[in-house]
DNA sequence: AGGCGGGTGTGAAGCGCTTCACTGCGCGGT
DNA sequence: ACCGCGCAGTGAAGCGCTTCACACCCGCCT
């Protein structure tokens, strides 16, 4: 599939008319990343704007003794590291790539030119900043209102809600997570995640195998979330 | 003071010329609202973006039972209401006004129509919404890492760096925090906020007298933030 | 003066999550 | 086939924050 028809899909350049998305085309560079491959780190400078071309990205972030919580699960068509590129601070967060990955990149003064002759961009941009203020802002709400066993289910929800799909045994989040991973998304250790998704599926709420999940009776688990 | 002049040094208008400033003050509307006054709910549809002419507002997350968090306190020339306007969601947050404030407010469409012809403004709005971005992750950062201690401490050097004016006993808070207030700055209790605060005054890094607090040793404050 | 509300200061008890320790399983590598 | 390692599952212990319960102070209202 060609550049432009990827980009086409992207949220903030589906606006865009073909001639926009070949000039937009001719400042990619492309790279694989290995399966866990580190794409950049907090405190980097962010010289770049990726796009997912094939694969899935987490954005996290991690502390000095090894704690980490993952911000974002990216996969095929979304961006990210659009930050630094837009008021040159450090990276905020890491971005790893958790499975073999291909990206696509647009240097910072590339995308700067491109950006201000196109204001129908920063429009898109702005109405996708917004939401990721959202999501955060969400965050922040869930981890100090909420107890363990109410986070799990709002991730769960949450990734139900974004990528979910409805299978014969109820609604499936296609990722197939490892209960690290899903603690991380949870800001929990993988032992209290386990006891509570082991207790769920107990109540017949949801079912684990493999690591994937599935919400058997979503409107119950919904109520479940206080 | 005009509303020409106010608008000026509000940074997503700064780069505007007098003409284009005439032309937004003409689309503003001015209220009072009284100290403690709600000025929008979480979940409200939002219909417009406030700068704040004078006061002192608190953007704010609550939970049913009755707990806060404070995500921002912004002052004369800042604005919020921002989002909601940007992706038509529901307001996010709460905003409060802290104590007597006045507010100019200018409306969605008033708004989309002036953003769309000015596209400096557009980039304005993005690299503050980036700093946005920042602030929140940081705060999800603090809140998952750090323990009661250091989440006082780092929300303590952020007041200062922001707005600590240096006096003859170290670098001044301006405003005055009751310790209630404090506490949902740093998601904490009053009691557990009380506590570390008391600890640092008797270690001689801080001082606290009639809600206002100094950082008597902000270098070595820092080293207690981990 | 008296009373009351809001803010501060503090200790005791409780609770929920983490930490730690260990078992068992499945799969990939050699 | 075997080893090693990452992941899942689980219980016991510990710890840090919250909750609860008061005492005290000060300013304001009547």
């Amino acid at each position: 599939m060609s550049y432009s028809q990827l980009l086409a899909q992207v949220s903030i350049f589906e606006q865009l008319e073909g001639e926009d998305l070949e000039q937009l085309s001719a400042l990619l560079r492309t790279r694989r990343y290995a399966k866990g491959e580190v794409i950049f780190h907090q405190g980097d400078v962010g010289t770049a704007l990726y796009v997912i071309r094939k694969g899935e990205v987490a954005i996290r972030l991690s502390s000095p003794d090894g704690k980490e919580v993952i911000l974002a699960l990216l996969d095929r068509g979304d961006f990210f590291g659009e930050l630094a590129l837009l008021d040159g601070e450090p990276r905020s967060t890491d971005a790893v790539a958790r499975e073999e990955t291909d990206l696509l990149s647009i240097q910072r003064e590339d995308f700067r030119v491109f950006l201000n002759a196109r204001p129908k961009v920063a429009l898109g941009l702005l109405a996708n900043l917004s939401r990721l203020v959202r999501h955060v802002t969400q965050l922040v709400h869930d981890t100090t209102f909420l107890d363990a066993r109410a986070r799990l289910v709002r991730v769960l929800l949450e990734l139900a809600r974004n990528q979910g799909q409805q299978g014969s045994e109820g609604v499936v989040i296609p990722q197939k997570l490892t209960q690290t991973e899903l603690a991380n998304l949870c800001g929990l250790t993988r032992e209290s995640t386990n006891k509570w998704l082991r207790f769920y599926v107990r109540e017949g709420l949801l079912a684990y195998e493999g690591g994937r999940i599935t919400l058997v009776h979503p409107a119950r688990l919904s109520r479940e979330a206080e």
